[in-house]
DNA sequence: TCAGAAATGATAGTAAAACTATTGTAAAAT
DNA sequence: ATTTTACAATAGTTTTACTATCATTTCTGA
């Protein structure tokens, strides 16, 4: 059995959804592999139209402009994040054991996900280590926020809270805790490639110090 | 008795030194207040240029380009934090005391001081949270670190770790809970502004929140 | 004090980025 | 059969991010 897994994104977030046509899903295909190989800043609607071997005029019919590109990704990788959280933890019924969960898929590596034939999220998550924060780091972020552009990131965050407060019923900060293990789990992983001398925690497959790290700022 | 603060700056990180002259001195000033009004983004070395009231041209002569200046201010940004707290706790010698002094500095909405005629905190403060992560989120973070830029700040948290270390031997991740106060103290501070749903802490001058969930990091 | 070096101003120019607009055509929907 | 729709092809505009040249002003130290 072969299924296709779809999320629904916030219509305001493109012009004409990618996912519908052939040329929608090769932008997000060939968008991920261009940011992660340039970096954002390098990145540009020409170079993916080359890449792709389409016209930037056309790229443009898709998304007003690169940053609502990437806008869209971040919002699906959130999305994504809380999907997998959920399908995880959907049988467990200690609130323990579901924290365990939450912190093991962010401070996990990603692999790509066959479900999703044209995004490899492998290298998305590369991208929203690297280039993430820059999706509101910007003088438009509230116009953004009202557009609902942050929610599955805000949903998750919110998602995360509630189990923190299920596991322990008398911590008070749960909301600033899930955002701080959101956060820190994508800069560790930044550092670590980059500025290892920020982190205790190395390079390699090994994240359970990171879970220790993250666990000790609640129990 | 008027004294005027002076700190010695990473040389590679200008073409000139701004600080030996009224141009460059005023190159800071300026920049501090157009990135902050316009955020980093929209700021343009000609926009500066117009601003000051001198050409594009010279202020290349300074710095090679808005990249380069931004390190700069971050810099200089991240050195002023850790004078501070050398300065704060000198006389301290209970070091949970010493702990205190720390998050109380790095919670705490900073204040212009007058000894850095040319530098407003408070405005520089404000480009840091919102512009900081910037300046090493980049494809060229290696030869950056390589050349020292990121030096202030990996030292600033090595020197916050040392503290934790004193004041909790046996704590595991000293560096990585130094890196998380000085990262999240930000990102608070930009949630508070503008995604509010992300932390229960609420915009006013009562930074007391905040501080406790930081300290029930290692406490 | 005067020569020369250094710093700045004035002006010009280039390549790329970030778009917008127009037209023609093939495929899909009605 | 025709009318949308999607896309390609082409061209053009404005802004950004520089680089280069040369004329002045200012500083410096012999």
């Amino acid at each position: 059995m072969q299924l296709d897994l779809r999320i629904r994104m916030n219509s305001s977030l493109y012009l004409r959804d990618p996912e519908m046509t052939d040329l929608g899903q090769n932008i997000i295909r060939h968008s991920i592999e261009l940011i992660y190989d340039l970096g954002f800043e390098h990145f540009t609607f020409k170079k993916l139209a080359e890449h792709i071997g389409t016209t930037e005029a056309s790229i443009y019919r898709y998304f007003e402009n690169k940053h609502r590109l990437l806008t869209y990704l971040v919002s699906w990788y959130w999305s994504w994040i809380e999907y997998r959280i959920i399908m995880q933890i959907r049988n467990m019924s200690r609130p323990k054991e579901k924290i365990q969960a939450v912190l093991q898929i962010i401070c996990t590596r990603m692999n790509d996900d066959l479900s999703t034939s044209h995004i490899n999220e492998e290298l998305l998550q590369q991208i929203v280590v690297a280039d993430g924060s820059k999706a509101y780091l910007t003088k438009h972020v509230t116009e953004d926020n009202q557009s609902q552009f942050f929610k599955p990131y805000k949903e998750l965050s919110m998602c995360i809270a509630e189990l923190v407060q299920d596991a322990c019923p008398n911590y008070p900060h749960p909301k600033s805790l899930a955002t701080t293990w959101l956060e820190m789990s994508h800069s560790f992983h930044f550092y670590k490639q980059h500025l290892p001398s920020l982190t205790e925690f190395s390079k390699g497959p090994d994240d359970e110090q990171m879970i220790d790290f993250m666990k000790s700022m609640l129990f």
